[in-house]
This record gives C-alpha cells, sequence and structure tokens, in this order.
DNA sequence: GTACACGTTAAACCTAACTTGAAGGTCAAG
DNA sequence: CTTGACCTTCAAGTTAGGTTTAACGTGTAC
C-alpha cells in the first residue's frame, strides 16, 4: 500500500510523471484512500520499472502503452505481445548496428593526429567523418 | 553554388529544417543571390551530412554546435573538439551495452511459451522483464 | 502571360514527455 | 496549533526539433 510519492522514489521518478503517466491510461492506481490519496501496490513499482526499463530503450509511451494494455486483459494476448517485442527486437538490433558503425567512425577520428589539418579542411574531423557519409 | 533546395535535397532534409539549424546557428549560406535566395557550396552539404550523423547517434543538435563552432576557428579547435568525441564514444558505448542487455531481456522472452501464464502474473512478459531491472 | 515550382520572412503550431504553478486539503511532529 | 512534507486538480509552461501558414517575390516552361 504505497502512495504515489513512494512509488515515485522507487521507481525513480517524481511523481508528477506517474500522475502523467495515468492520464496516457499507462498506469492507474489500485485505488484511493479516504483522504483522496492515490494507492498502489507493488505491481505498479513493476510495471513502471518495465515502462522505464522499454523508455531507455528508445521505446515511446505510445508503443508501450499497447504492450501494457494487452497484457492487462488475461491470458491469450501474450502472443500478441510477442510480435510487438519481435517487431522491437529488430528495431534495437538495427540501432545497435548503427551506434556501432558511428562509434567506429568515432574511433578513428580519435586515433588520427591532432594540429595538423590538411590542406582545404575546416577540421579534419568533420571533414573525416562526413566523408563515410557520402 | 547550391541553393536551399538542392542542399536539402542532397542532405535528405527539407528546406525549413536547415533554415531551422540557421537559427540555431548550425549551418549559414556562403551568401545570397541577387533575389535574395541562400546560395550554398558543398562544404554546407558536408556539414549537415555531419550534422545528420551525429543526430543520428543520439546527440542533440546543442551538443554538435560546439563541435562545428570550434571546427569553423581554425587550427587548434580539433583537440577539443577529440575531447568531446571521447566523451560522445563513451556514451555511445554505454548506450550500446544497454540496449544489447535490453536485447538480451527480449530474446529470452520470445523463447518463452505463449499462452501459459503464471499464477500472480499479468502477464509472463511483462513479469519477467521487470523482474531483471529491480 | 500564366502556371507552377521554388525562394523569402515571421510567427504560429506540433509531438513527446514531462514539469511547474496556483489554490487548496492532509497528516505527523513538536 | 502551526510548520512542513505530502497529497489533490487543472492549466499552462518547457525543451527538442522541426513543420506549417500567410503573404509575398522569383524563375522557367508552355
Amino acid at each position: 500500500m504505497l502512495t504515489i510519492g513512494h512509488v515515485a522514489r522507487r521507481v525513480g521518478v517524481r511523481p508528477s510523471a506517474i500522475r502523467y503517466y495515468e492520464t496516457q491510461g499507462m498506469v492507474r492506481p489500485t485505488g484511493r484512500g479516504p483522504n483522496g490519496y492515490r494507492i498502489y501496490t507493488n505491481e505498479a513499482v513493476k510495471l513502471l520499472l518495465f515502462v522505464k526499463r522499454a523508455q531507455s530503450l528508445g521505446i515511446t509511451l505510445r508503443e508501450i502503452k499497447p504492450l501494457l494494455n494487452l497484457a492487462s486483459q488475461g491470458q491469450p494476448p501474450c502472443g500478441h505481445v510477442k510480435q510487438l517485442a519481435r517487431t522491437h527486437l529488430q528495431q534495437i538490433d538495427e540501432k545497435i548496428r548503427e551506434l556501432q558503425t558511428l562509434r567506429n567512425v568515432l574511433r578513428a577520428l580519435l586515433r588520427r593526429k591532432v594540429g595538423r589539418p590538411h590542406a582545404n579542411e575546416i577540421c579534419p574531423m568533420i571533414e573525416r567523418s562526413t566523408a563515410k557519409v557520402e
């Protein structure tokens, strides 16, 4: 039996963010106290941690929501969830590949000597980098 | 000698985006035609491609700008640029690690059987996922 | 000479994901 | 019984990164 502040601290977000998630249909308090305070259980904490993890992956709230909605509707949605997860897995793989390419470009740039600008280059760093893009 | 539309097509953005970059101090046309049209050279295309590449890395325009500013100020800024690049390289490495962790979680989830919800789980997918976060 | 694409500006609008502010109620400590 | 931390709602503000619109000039093809 947690108040919004407790949940917020455990999840690492502000109470205002949780209220915002509620407006977006992401979480709902288990109930309300006689004082009107939102009351949550640990399930909410788990759910929000899932949301945060997904977010840190670059998945938007809009994309996360259907996962949660399906999940809250009983048994067989998991098949659909699985399909969504598969799609996201592919996107993540692609993101990783892109980042590795960038990483390699940056590493190559860092290996270059400093202070020896070539003719016709604003800065070797930029020229070399863009050269690989073109 | 390119107009904004030419540059935009080569870089893969809209002219409005280039004007926006200009307001943000990212690019400036080499000059203006007698008609008032912005005139760019290939340098601008290179620079913008660099910007796009950096952006696709998750680097913000605000972070990219000092790199360009330093680059445009002559010879020795490359040392500073290098330091910034080093920092970004570390951030990219961390992002890649995070994504790989997520990727592994998703893959593990996808290997699980569908339609066999365990007791006390909203959906195995979510429960398993969040379990690793806690 | 009239479409039609392209260029100019300034200002307004957009989405995501929140935060902040105002105006107020609640609760535990001293 | 007041102080301070925490809660409520609703509305408005924020940041990033642009896009859209209005009102207008330009350049080219038929």
